[in-house]
Formats: structure tokens, C-alpha cells, sequence
RNA sequence: CGCGGGGUGGAGCAGUCCGGUAGCUCGUCGGGCUCAUAACCCGAAGGUCGAAGGUUCAAAUCCUUCCCCCGCAA
């Protein structure tokens, strides 16, 4: 590496922390990470470190977890790490006027989506929703808008028919650390970049995922629906109910087919198929609470599934 | 101490509350039927019932401790 930059990292899921540690091999000096505070989460909600911390502890990098950089005190360790840059990737904070124009080349983002489609949080579990065929990484100059700021480089990925938001978000994370790495060199070799402002046509919105999305609405079509699962799988899930119980479906595809939205048509080692609003979805894996993911097959055995039993509609069964 | 479900032949489950010969569906192997088959019929193999300890004449089942998996919630 010839000419190392000083950069800065502020990041917390996975997702930033596969970015990091391409910079980190890069050769690049990480004089501080910022991640978001401990919380408590999994089983027993102990309070658990981000997948940023956990590798900067592993490196030995000088950490710090404000709650906010509102404040001069909350932004005094940034301030003191003198950063050439500041690199974003999933941080979860918004960053106010005075830390986006604190380092001498401004800060970075790297985003899961080709902007200005899909700003936001959910970039990768939307574009899947939504169907699209294709997304990618944009490494952006942050501004004080949310993900509007002009871009530096734009990498496409293709969505496979197969893809989940688990499968698509391993491929971005490896694109955006290549995309970042590579954005970095050339910011140290040219000292800029030269950035094109997102146009205004195409710009979409990828709002949080909420829970209650995860409850399946049988009336949709089972193309849509097909989709959804996909998006939701590994998180949260997409969920129906039968006869009380709440089951996750975790792979489904369409599949021709007419009934009453929500109700059984066949079920069998192929799989469960419910008619929906349009068409038919044809779900190959299942879990019921307590118990892992299955194929249909395996499923069956121990949830007895029949034609004519009904999924609940998203009201009744939401949480 | 956030709430809860579960670990039983290769897979998925029942049996546990009310201790007393380990069961079901599927798979595997052998045989039969069939033009043929992932179909059907007959038969067989295969289990320290997560681990350790305790209670008991007797524990998958009751008590204690531990390990592992998962749902909710974040």
C-alpha cells in the first residue's frame, strides 16, 4: 500500500464490520471506530457488543460508543483521532453538520443499494421485496440529507430468483468492502474524487422492517408474497398462523393455483401450497415456535398440514 | 434473574401431568406385487430416551445440577 490514509470507521452490524476490516488489510491506519453502544439483545437480553466492536477489540483499535455526537463531548474522541476521513456503514446514528465536515475529506458511506433507489435502512430486504433484478453498493459523499449525497462509485450485483436478504447481504458486504477499499485508494493517490450528484428521477425510500410486515397478508399474490419471504428471511421472518399456531416460512415460491386466500390447497413432500390472492405460494421450508427450520417434508411429519386448513389472515394472527 | 418451547433408533414427532415390556410417520436393508415406479404389500435391522447425580422394587416419565438447540422480545 503505498499511501495510507487515516480513516476513521463508524459502523455496527456485520455488514460495516466486513468493511472495516478490508480498510484494516488494506493498510490503512484506524486511528478510532465509532459503534453503537452496547445492547441488550438475544436470549436473556444480555447486553451484547456489535459486530464492529467485536472486531476492533480483536485489533486492538481505539473504540468509542456515544449515544449521540450531538455534543462536543460526545465528538472530542473524533475530533482528537484526526482522521483524514470518516468512513460510515451501517452506524445507526445520524451524523449532525459538525462531524460530516470535521475530516479533511469528509466522511464516506458506503450504502447497500445503486441510490438513488432504495435510501434508507432496509436497502437490501427491500430491493428483494420489491422484486428487483438488480442493486449493488454506492460509496457516497455523506450530506446532511439521508443517503442524498452525491456519489463517488457505483457497483451492480445481480438479485438471484434464490436470493435472500441473508445471501444478498453477504454479497454486498463483500462488494462494498472491495468498493470502499477501492474508493480509499483512489482518494489517496488523487486526494478527491470527483462525485456526481444522485439525480432526482428513481429515488425511492426503503423504510425500516416492522414486525407486522412479517405476517404474511394472503390476499396479495403469490408472486409478491414469494418475494417477502425472501426479503424477510433471516430477519424477522415471514409468519402465518394455522389453527393457533404461529409458523415461519422461510422459502416458498408462486406457483399456479386458486382458493380462498389463506387456504391449504395441497400439502404434501413438494411442499405447502396456499391459494393467495392471486395465484398460489408453494412454501418448501417451515418452523414452528420452539422447533428449527424444516423442508416441507420433514415439517409435516411432526405438524400435520391437510388441504382445507387455513392460514389466519394478517389480523388475526399479527402479534 | 426479560418470557417461553425443545433435546426419544438415520430424519421429524408421540409418550412425560397419573413411574412398570419404547410407539408413529418417513428413511435404510431384504422379500413380494407390477410393463414399470419415488406407488402398494410383507418382513428386518437400528435407540446409553442430551449428560451426571438422587428418590424408588422399578425412571424417557419424579427431584437436583449441567450442556446444547430454538421461538418471542430487543
Amino acid at each position: 500500500m503505498s499511501s495510507n490514509l487515516r480513516v476513521a470507521f463508524a459502523g455496527t452490524p456485520e455488514f460495516a464490520a466486513t468493511a472495516l476490516d478490508a480498510i484494516l488489510s488494506a493498510g490503512h491506519a484506524v486511528p478510532l471506530v465509532l459503534t453503537q453502544p452496547d445492547r441488550p439483545a438475544g436470549r436473556g437480553m444480555k447486553l451484547s457488543p456489535s459486530a464492529v466492536k467485536k472486531l476492533a477489540l480483536t485489533h486492538g483499535l481505539d473504540l468509542d460508543q456515544p449515544e449521540s455526537l450531538r455534543t462536543d463531548a460526545q465528538r472530542a474522541r473524533l475530533i482528537a483521532s484526526r482522521p483524514d476521513v470518516l468512513v460510515v456503514a451501517a452506524y445507526g446514528l445520524i451524523l449532525p453538520p459538525e462531524v460530516l465536515s470535521l475530516p479533511r475529506l469528509g466522511c464516506l458511506n458506503i450504502h447497500a443499494s445503486l441510490l438513488p433507489r432504495w435510501r434508507g435502512a432496509a436497502p437490501i430486504q427491500r430491493a428483494i421485496e420489491a422484486g428487483d433484478r438488480e442493486t449493488g453498493i454506492t460509496i457516497m459523499q455523506m450530506d446532511a440529507g439521508l443517503d442524498t449525497g452525491p456519489m463517488l462509485l457505483r457497483r451492480p450485483v445481480a438479485i438471484a430468483c434464490d436470493d435472500t436478504a441473508a445471501s444478498l447481504h453477504n454479497k454486498l458486504a463483500r462488494l462494498g468492502a472491495e468498493a470502499i477499499v477501492e474508493a480509499l485508494a483512489r482518494l489517496a493517490a488523487a486526494n478527491h474524487l470527483t462525485a456526481e450528484p444522485q439525480p432526482a428521477e428513481g429515488a425511492t425510500y426503503a423504510r425500516k422492517i416492522s414486525r407486522a410486515e412479517a405476517v404474511l397478508d394472503w390476499r396479495r399474490p403469490g408472486t409478491e408474497l414469494a418475494c417477502t419471504v425472501r426479503a424477510f428471511d433471516p430477519y424477522p421472518g415471514a409468519s402465518g398462523q394455522v389453527r393457533g399456531t404461529a409458523i415461519k416460512l422461510w422459502a416458498a415460491h408462486p406457483v399456479a393455483g386458486q382458493g380462498e386466500a389463506g387456504s391449504i390447497l395441497r400439502a404434501d413432500d413438494a411442499g405447502v401450497v396456499v391459494a393467495c390472492g392471486e395465484d398460489a405460494l408453494c412454501i418448501t421450508e417451515l418452523q414452528r415456535p420452539g422447533s428449527k427450520r424444516l423442508a416441507a417434508a420433514e415439517f409435516l411429519r411432526g405438524f400435520a398440514l391437510n388441504a382445507g386448513d387455513q392460514f389466519s389472515p394478517p389480523s388475526a394472527a399479527g402479534a
